[in-house]
DNA sequence: CGATCCTTTGAGCGAACTCAACTCGGGTGG
DNA sequence: CCACCCGAGTTGAGTTCGCTCAAAGGATCG
């Protein structure tokens, strides 16, 4: 019996791209093994060499590198449906670590099994391709992010990606969703202190944008979010449909 | 005749993977058009549905983002036998743009054509996709690097990396190379304004790091260089004999 | 031989940091 | 069942890194 886990694989990749019956079934029919994380705890670290892939089911997962001096910095956040480490069908050894934010269920799938399905099914494997391409777009926001906006910003940004990623796979309730990102590593993604992303985030509040509360997110004037944060939802190439509600 | 800017192709892929003897024919097979460039013109724009792609000959590329309020980020730098947008053959819409850094040259292959080769040559599309996916893991190492490093250290990591990209395809003259890219843009790609690039390069001016001058940078202390920038080049996934030197 | 772009320098300012302490809520073990 | 503890959030005060504004030197090039 196909796991419920890869209904949610097969949403996410139709956020990005079409998808025929017959590829929706092969996806159904992956071994997969689950496996339920606690909070921090990680999947792979920098330096292996992965032979299976991750997908994430539920909560949330991040990837981070340590620096030499202690600072570590974030440089994604995945939602459910996403599979972090695709790359590593093609990339042998990590250049950084994954791991959970708070409590997760992940899928995990053999490499053999993954490059079988995209064998016989090279649609699947554009769409993983496309996805790992959007990925990309997203890191090189990020550096906009941490480059170019002010504090203030960059937090209202990272909620927006948040949101809009929870949200073409149907992970949010309006404009409230699971937000289990704790100020500290709000601040590891943005290159603030929690000091100062505390400082910020109460200034969102004040200004009416949203309500942040533990583990729960609540955008209150999304159109006012989305300019404090010069969002443009280009670079998460969604589709029709998504593109409007962003 | 098969032009000379595709043996920098070929020589940038087997910096990262081996091609065979049929394959790195084939890419000599390639119809190209040549194109020169002046400093800071654009090659393609952010929102273009490019139906090219464009492999770097001479000079410098660079991707960039420009915020509504005018600040302009630099993403990535190109150096010659790079394709920085061999990902618009699987991504319609642009969402950065790519320009000249300074004088520079490119060859312009048709999408068409890419494919065909690419489908032809199983092994050199699995190349592109791996230096795909290496460009993927820099734009993750400048989020740490904007991010989480102080402005000395990311100028030093800027010039690390670059140094090695250019090392890999042949073009440094022991640790001396072209380096066209103004203390702006440097600040541009770094997140810090030229003033302050202008005194961080000073200190590591005097403290005998590097000497940098007009279109020209040497390092005159290179392990010192890297562990003032705390680089680490696992992220460039270089092979053999590229990485014992780094 | 101006014109222009790049680099350099000075001075004052401000966003974000550090350090330190205190609150609050949830979980755990005695 | 309560006391304690720990992680997350909050607040205050002083500091610093990097910014802005402004202007003055070099290159380089029609």
């Amino acid at each position: 019996m196909p796991h419920q886990s890869l209904n949610q694989l097969i949403r996410k990749l139709e956020s990005v791209t079409t998808l025929s019956e017959d590829e929706r079934n092969s996806i159904l029919e992956l071994p997969v093994k689950l496996r339920d994380l606690r909070a921090d705890e990680d999947i792979v670290r920098e330096g292996d060499r992965p032979s299976q892939c991750c997908l994430l089911v539920e909560g949330f997962l991040c990837r981070y590198k340590m620096l030499p001096n202690g600072t570590r910095t974030i440089m994604a956040f995945y939602v459910p449906g996403e599979i972090p480490d695709a790359h590593s069908l093609h990339i042998d050894v990590m250049d950084d670590s994954l791991g959970s934010v708070g409590p997760s269920k992940v899928a995990l799938i053999a490499h053999d099994a993954m490059k079988q399905l995209i064998h016989r099914h090279p649609g699947i494997g554009d769409a993983f391709w496309r996805d790992t391409l959007i990925d990309a777009a997203i890191f090189r926001e990020w550096i906009v992010n941490v480059g170019s906006r002010e504090a203030y910003s960059r937090i209202a940004h990272l909620i927006c990606e948040i949101f809009l990623k929870l949200k073409a796979v149907g992970l949010t309730n309006g404009t409230s969703f699971e937000f289990p990102i704790t100020q500290s590593k709000i601040g590891e993604a943005t290159g603030l202190s929690t000091v100062h992303v505390n400082r910020s985030v109460q200034a969102l509040r004040a200004d009416g944008l949203i309500v942040l509360e533990r583990g729960r997110c609540t955008i209150s004037d999304l159109e006012r979010l989305k300019e404090a944060a010069m969002f443009d939802p280009t670079y998460l190439h969604l589709r029709g449909e998504q593109r409007v509600a962003a």
